[in-house]
DNA sequence: CCGAATCCTGTCCGATACTG
DNA sequence: CAGTATCGGACAGGATTCGG
């Protein structure tokens, strides 16, 4: 473990890039965004990483400091991986980075989004235009976690715990809902995918509206 | 060329990681956020990276819609290299994370700075209630570069065009100005280091009064 | 001289198998 | 469950060379 490859940049950015621009860093911190994990978790949630590349990762993580390795007390003898408050600072950036990411012209759907992935999109691709003055609280239950999503005077709060008093219910696979939101596809067509939709329809579809997917970004100079 | 490595993540913001994830991508943008530049300009500001690897980066940036390769007409033959519109969006993200990056608790200093890293560092780190009502135009001349940097209600904005009429002048290396504005080091010393000064020093002091360190973030859980 | 192609070497990544 | 061990292959780094 001796050379690791750095930039020998001044630039506090550069040097951030020495950890978080290794390869899967940043989509293991977009992982533990909403709350800690296990190993399995992340590995389950990071289709096609290697286990011995995420343990590589979640050590160069903690040693940078945006990761915290917590151990559960006995009898659940389970390891937990956590963001520090600096790492889960970062929200906010790969938000901004998702919402420049999404008008890419080479954008391909039809690649899974892990729950995660999922609830940092409703950030990014939330518009506050659209959202005008509607006022909604949906709860999501997918995979087994759980979200509040919370609208009000044109901000979107995305929050991973159980609702208290939602309006509506959403449960299932977060690709059909997104298919939802960002395609519009038709709510009778996902509830035939398996998508279970309890309470208010009509909030869901309000909430929807304050999504629309971005025009591609041509290639012209600036 | 064929096995291009990817996530195969449906998450825009992990696709768009395809592409500027790569090593040096994202240095390479940052190098080219102020303007085109030749392929020789870019490997002498980017030290460390190999001509191969930079022929490949801008290759692969030029696919994916961020870069755009440009000929100069005859005689000055030269080969120019630019953003694209939607490649240029990039600047507040990085800025964002330079932002973020700043607080790291491993950031080393030592290290030079590239001329394009300074000016958006200055970006990252002007911190609007530091600034106050303070206006103020300088003009900096970096190495052949020039940039006007105007203050005014709390905003800051570098561009990279010579100053029409400046209040104060700096000539010479971007780290010993840095040192003025960050590290708070005394003009006269900056002067011996060989910056040159001229017109109104009250507006560069006061300048990098809008300027402070942050604290380096704890490792604490969030 | 600039921009890029072509070596070769070293490091990192990816996949699978295996262990406490 | 949470990693380690191992190995082939992909990519980066550096020097050199070649075409405008």
């Amino acid at each position: 473990m001796a050379g690791k490859r750095r930039y020998e940049d001044g630039c506090a950015f550069a040097q951030s890039l020495d950890i978080v621009g290794e390869r899967w860093a940043l989509l293991v911190i977009r992982e533990l965004m909403f709350g800690p994990k296990r190993f399995t978790d992340l590995k389950a949630d990071l289709p096609g990483i290697a286990s011995n590349v995420l343990t590589q990762r979640l050590a160069d993580l903690e040693d940078a400091g945006l990761v915290v390795r917590r151990e559960m007390p006995p009898p659940r003898k389970a390891r937990l991986y956590d963001l520090s408050t600096w790492g889960r600072d970062l929200g906010p950036v790969l938000e901004a980075m998702g919402r420049w990411a999404a008008r890419s012209p080479l954008l391909e759907g039809g690649w899974p989004l892990s729950v995660s992935a999922a609830m940092m999109s409703l950030g990014s691709m939330f518009r506050s235009d659209l959202a005008g003055d509607f006022e909604g609280v949906l709860g999501l239950h997918l995979s087994w976690q759980d979200f509040t999503v919370r609208v009000a005077r044109g901000r979107i709060d995305v929050e991973p715990v159980r609702a208290a008093a939602p309006q509506v219910t959403v449960t299932g696979d977060q690709n059909i809902l997104l298919g939802v939101l960002y395609m519009k596809r038709p709510l009778a067509e996902a509830r035939a995918q398996g998508l279970r939709i309890e309470g208010d329809e009509a909030v869901l579809t309000r909430f929807a509206a304050c999504f629309e997917m971005p025009e591609p970004a041509p290639r012209s100079p600036a």
